[in-house]
DNA sequence: GTAGCGTCCGACCGGTCGGTCGGGTAGGTT
DNA sequence: AACCTACCCGACCGACCGGTCGGACGCTAC
């Protein structure tokens, strides 16, 4: 078949960095083919647009993603501690390929970019992403349904998730000139997938409300 | 003095609009002369360059935002009520504006577009989003030392409560499309605020763990 | 009148964009 | 030898980029 894995390869993951520094619009061929070490016509013997790398990129990032996902949701665990599971295997992606949140939190809401002749690719990134995204929200109906979650809103809640882990990382270095402490780093990773697990399962743990009203 | 606000405010709304559909690079000028209705030379008339029209645009969401938050902050009620209060404005006036959350979300891991050359105006916007920032970091410390809150790490919680608010809105039409309720309009932000504010006051509020350990 | 001013625009600048084209080079097959 | 295929490149295309410039329009003030 087509054996050449290495320039295409190379080519990927130059362009996972750059795009998920600069954005989709930010980022030229010229810059892509230099940091891959060729040429900006060899881009076009291995992708067909600018738009198909994109969205190869993006489908590749999601399904890496995915399959360290896989695991934890086929484990035959109660909801909560699944949920946790599942929490803590995407803060560790995240913060393992620093570029991935980044190029994903882009991704999430800038998909529009292809409103207009949208590269077949994209329907496959997509699908990847509806998929995890499905994963979890799995898991929450299961654990509202037995009663060890509260009654929240499944879509609503799986959209602060999402948000909450992937915009932590996206905007760490951020973050830290504003906040006061590290936010990235081997430990301040474990603390954040610490405080993120426990804000999700004392927020989520059914039991009466502790506050009066409101 | 320059009596002209017109013209300017009109260049400013389109302005946001376009940058939040499409991000800093994704905006040519011509475009946005187009939408506001003039010559492209025009706006170099009310702006010296594109980065300082995307500064001032941002530094404009951004005090919109914090003037509406503002109330919140100097209100004498204890650190839970407040941060409470401090969510539902963020989360309505996010709803309220849907460009906004868009822009800031761009924004707030953007901003190294301007690494080279940044113009003065992007200090002032960074400041006013410094404050805001850390008036819900005071909260959160004064929460926690108080006793109301668990003892949480605060810069992590500040990132993952704004990643949580802002991402939701951001990105709510792909959400609608692969979750599968309603996430926008005016009766699912009121469930936006209540599961967002629900999800925190839970997640915070101090009590013993209910689960084992991890 | 005409001088000044704020506002706007068409034409234009150098440069970069995504993408095409024709050709070159290396290796494998026959 | 000839041929094919995979891979790569420089040169080039039209379109568009952010930004400049000289001038035109309408309006007050003198």
């Amino acid at each position: 078949m087509h054996a050449s894995p290495s320039s295409r390869d190379k080519i990927c993951e130059v362009a996972e960095a750059l795009f998920a520094r600069r954005g989709y619009a930010g980022v030229g061929l010229r810059e892509v083919a230099d940091a891959a070490g060729l040429g900006k016509s060899s881009l076009f013997h291995h992708f067909r647009s600018k738009a198909q790398l994109y969205c190869e990129v993006l489908d590749r990032v999601l399904r890496r993603m995915r399959e360290r996902l896989d695991p934890v949701i086929r484990a035959p665990l109660p909801a909560p501690e699944r949920l946790e599971r599942w929490i803590e295997g995407l803060v560790d992606g995240l913060a393992e390929h620093p570029t991935t949140s980044r190029l994903l939190l882009r991704a999430l809401f800038e998909e529009e970019e292809f409103i207009q002749a949208p590269p077949p690719e994209l329907a496959r990134a997509e699908q990847t992403l509806a998929g995890m995204i499905g994963d979890v929200q799995k898991i929450l109906e299961e654990g509202v349904t037995s009663g060890a979650f509260r009654p929240v809103s499944v879509p609503h809640t799986v959209q602060s998730l999402i948000g909450a882990s992937v915009y932590h990382f996206a905007s760490a270095e951020i973050g830290e000139g504003v906040l006061g402490g590290p936010l990235f780093g081997a430990e301040a990773v474990s603390r954040q997938r610490t405080e993120l697990t426990s804000l999700f399962r004392h927020g989520l743990i059914a039991r009466p409300d502790p506050v009066d009203d409101l």
